[in-house]
DNA sequence: TCGTAGTAACTTACCCGAGAGTCATATCGA
DNA sequence: TCGATATGACTCTCGGGTAAGTTACTACGA
């Protein structure tokens, strides 16, 4: 007669599956709470496992952070990316960004939220990551932003760097403020940001006024 | 003899004195590397005497971090007051209220870096304290930001809401990225500022065209 | 001008719990 | 029966918090 509880060994679930369930699990944990806050043991209850089998996959709670660090990173800049090569100018690249970003993160959030875990750690792998995700971010989001200071005549580095920077949080709220509000579609909310931009800009969106993106 | 090392005992500082010191350099730390990642011995340290006394004056780590963060709120919220007490409208409040701000954390920005410590704790009297200043900013920048969108003909709650939410992140990022370059004078940010808000806008400052505040 | 007692300021050396990480062992499918 | 999958029960370090003792300043009587 065995026990209904299996107390140990096998229970026939593949590595990689279980990698992957692991790895789904982490990111809604880390997501929710943070690195910082969150315990390997909070990880490993939530996937209905014990703490030594996250060890033995990943090696450390860096090394499964790290996993899902590059998993969301890859994901967004993967999606930013492919808006950026969409060859929209403006303000309609700058929606056609978020729209794509509010599909990808549909129903799964987390990917957003560990990406811009301020309890990440600095250093190590992480840390690394985390620098080369905001930089590639920076970067497209420092192209769009160009454009518009241009126009007006400002050539100075540091309100391109300034600018760059404010955009970036304009970006990242919008995204924030929509993952705080689950439930609401993304054409829902990619409606929701044109209106706003409207109303900031004053123009619609078809006008090729020129406005960052990423 | 005495040797010139004291080993205990006290150092004749009255307790007012050392209390204002401790939480000069308290507050200083806990900016730099937050409230998570700094422990009451490293703050002992800065300052120069034992972990036990500040447990002596301040009770525990909240303890000493509330009373950083009630400073921090009350000198930036004054300072947010007293520059919407100033009367003016739209885009010109937004930067009478910058200026402001950027006047009062000259030389001193630990202030708004606790204030906006995400690793703060989330319960408790630190957490209260966190929402409080929170909502009173949201409050004012919710005034100027529906003004906005009134002259838009939007009236969605929810697009009042995500607006708010974008404006106060754009207020954020320009006194972080301030804080990020110091050095740089009150005087100099605020004309970047006025700058970057004619670029975007397309208009000078003295036009009354509505834009929030706080 | 000296003890000397009282008190406020201060430190050393400790406790203790939480959580990262490990080891020996158990179970199961092929 | 062998190797892959899995776990209970541990160790160890870090950091918040404390108990008990040390030093110096002050007041005061002789």
């Amino acid at each position: 007669m065995t026990s209904s509880v299996r107390r140990s060994g096998t229970k026939g679930v593949a590595r990689a599956d279980r990698e992957q369930q692991i790895l789904e699990v982490a990111g809604r944990v880390f997501g929710e709470r943070g690195f910082a806050a969150t315990s390997v043991a909070d990880i490993a209850a939530a996937a209905g496992i014990s703490k030594p089998l996250i060890y033995n996959y990943f090696g450390s709670k860096e090394g499964l952070f790290e996993r899902c660090l590059r998993e969301a990173s890859s994901l967004l800049i993967g999606e930013i990316e492919r808006s950026a090569a969409l060859g929209a100018v403006g303000l309609a690249r700058a929606l056609a960004t978020l729209d794509g970003v509010f599909r990808v993160l549909d129903d799964r959030t987390w990917p957003w939220r560990v990406a811009n875990d301020p309890t990440a750690p600095v250093a190590d792998a992480p840390g690394e990551l985390m620098g080369a995700y905001r930089r590639r971010l920076e970067e497209l989001a420092r192209e769009g932003v160009g454009e518009l200071l241009a126009l007006s005549g400002a050539d100075d580095a540091l309100d391109l760097d300034a600018m760059t920077a404010v955009w970036s949080t304009v970006f990242g709220s919008l995204v924030t403020w929509w993952c705080d509000h689950p439930g609401m579609a993304p054409e829902e909310m990619s409606a929701r940001c044109e209106r706003l931009f409207g109303a900031v800009f004053g123009v619609s969106p078809d006008t090729d006024r020129t406005v960052p993106s990423g």
